[in-house]
DNA sequence: CCGTAACCGAGACGGTACGTCTGGTCTTTGA
DNA sequence: TCAAAGACCAGACGTACCGTCTCGGTTACGG
């Protein structure tokens, strides 16, 4: 046995949750996620370090809640994707704001951080993929499925690969920051996605 | 002024430094990034700590350039991109090249975390990208420009925006880990990307 | 402030303590207090590093209470300076005895390292002469007033300056190893001092 | 064999030496004997490590060349011992002028230092004591063999024993600090030391 | 007068230890 | 009865010096 214990999550403080994730990212964003420890957590958080230990893996994963709580509380359950009729303008709309989302510097910060933690530890990547990536994957999904129906799609593709020409562009740019990210990028890609590369016949 | 002094790299030790590189590259491979540590770098290549510190600014530098000697040894300046005449036929050339080379565990580890370390590290990042990224992204270009002078290619396009479109979906797959990176999946990219998404006319 | 936080004494662990105190004497009489290092301590007692410096600002201080700890085993509470009533007799004793132990190679080194570190530290120096020297040259001036009442000592003397007769020289010899010290010499220091070098009256 | 090669005195680099003593000496003053270090010398001089290595064993002995040599500069030759008849007149105005030295910051970090590092390498030790002690003792010796002649002292007498009664207390205060070293105790020792501590019969 | 052998300044090198910081575990104490 | 507080073992961090070792440059003999 490794685990002595399994803590009672029934008895477990909802003030110190709350408490360590505001500390967590707070100092994510004051100090950059490298110098953010588990001690500093527990001390601005007002908290014993073991309470940390108790109820999560590392440090990356403390960020991950938080950082999915604090998504939550904005998203208010509000996650749709546009269907207006007209494809190529709702991709751009969604793409567009994507772009935003990773030029929003207070975003940006912890989300390179988990990317980049998840990245090395295949444990923590497929959380973060599971709980942050997949969703809004989903709802690109159902979109070009529905485009595919009014005939707006060459038909017998594969959605989740439709949906990376899409979505690896724009990762990869942000990333790696090879180039800046822009709406104009955003528009050359959904509309050389579509139209293909070749030229047409 | 930053730095008081600047060491002499004339007398830099040869020898040094080529146990400085095979020693980082064992130990990443045997237990991991997180897990290799300067301390533990300069007792396995038989070096003070100072000699890594006297030359590099960090672990992820260290490891940068061990990479990009191990990639010069191995690449034997044999860098070149097929032009067959057949552009999607050279494009699926490359792409399963690259999905082998991203597949093979000598490499994936200590690029996965010189990825990873770049995604947060600004610095590194640029090295990263100028180093080992854009060398390939040439060639692609150069292979993108000679397809549309050819009349494969639509006229217009922007070369780095179309290049992207074949490796973002790809590095998104391998950097985050959703689906497994095949040689189906990297002939889907070439031919979704050439042909479009749309119903042609 | 200097201190930021001071450390909770209540919470000290007497294991480590006494374990630091062990590995301290072992390590001196072994290879010496030069050679001695708080690192080498820390391993040999099974401690963190840390532990050390949480409770101690240096390696002098360390063996300084690790010897009077020691020095306490020892004594038992046994101080006491003889009073046959011949004080040149009492003296002459006492002066033997601390001959042997300035001679005796158990705390030779030690307490020669701890001379040594605070004839140049004057925090540690006034520690080691109050804890070390002052307690016994307390006695001697107690067993010079009894002899003042006595009428065998010349009235109005300081009996500081008195005491410091005897002593000086016996330490001189062992600090600067200028002439072996010897029963002899601890004799001829009594009766030169008593007497007095010009000739009697 | 140990040393390979000595090296050869008749080339060596005055000016060397005398860069390395007033550097070594300028340090010691500045920052400690404890902060002095051998590359510190080295650099204030403007002088290779290897030219210190190649003519001293240890920063000790720097300390100690450059130390006497400061000494040698300041004495002109000019040591003698008063003798105006009056023996007791005489050791006090010795005493006090060694009161006076103990006292004088110039002097007194380098020999403590000095001191300090003697007690603890019996080598360096046993140099010190024979190049800085050893000679105003014999001049003591001499003035208290011709006191003996005049009859101004006991006949008998060891004179070496005899010198440490007047010079081993003072020097037990200078090092130990145990009390402050004033004119008033000089004349003290002297009094006491001449006459005895015992009534007069 | 010209090699050659030494010392010289400079500083890179393999090392050791420093004192600090953090990770994760274990223990004590107060609410 | 839990969580705060924080001491504990462990060990990496980056720095400072150690003493050794080249490396050119510059004297200063000795053939």
């Amino acid at each position: 046995m490794t685990d002595t214990k399994a803590p009672d999550s029934s008895r477990r403080s909802e003030r110190s949750r709350r408490a360590i994730y505001d500390a967590a990212l707070a100092l994510v964003t004051e100090v950059g996620y490298g110098r953010t420890t588990i001690e500093g957590i527990a001390a601005r958080a007002g908290v014993g370090k073991q309470t940390i230990y108790r109820w999560w893996p590392s440090k990356a994963a403390v960020l991950l809640e938080a950082f999915l709580d604090l998504a939550d509380q904005a998203a208010d359950g509000s996650y749709d994707f546009p269907d207006t009729g007209d494809l190529e303008a709702d991709l751009k709309t969604v793409l567009r704001a994507t772009v935003d989302e990773m030029n929003n510097p207070v975003y940006e910060g912890p989300t390179r951080a988990l990317a980049a933690e998840g990245i090395v530890d295949p444990v923590l990547g497929s959380q973060f993929v599971e709980k942050l990536l997949e969703p809004p994957i989903r709802l690109y999904v159902q979109r070009l499925r529905s485009a595919e129906a009014a005939g707006a799609l060459r038909p017998g593709l594969d959605p989740r690969t439709a949906v990376e020409l899409f979505i690896g562009p724009l990762t990869h740019r942000w990333l790696l920051r090879t180039l800046p990210l822009t709406h104009e990028y955003a528009d050359s890609i959904v509309e050389y996605a579509l139209s293909g590369l070749s030229p047409r016949g």
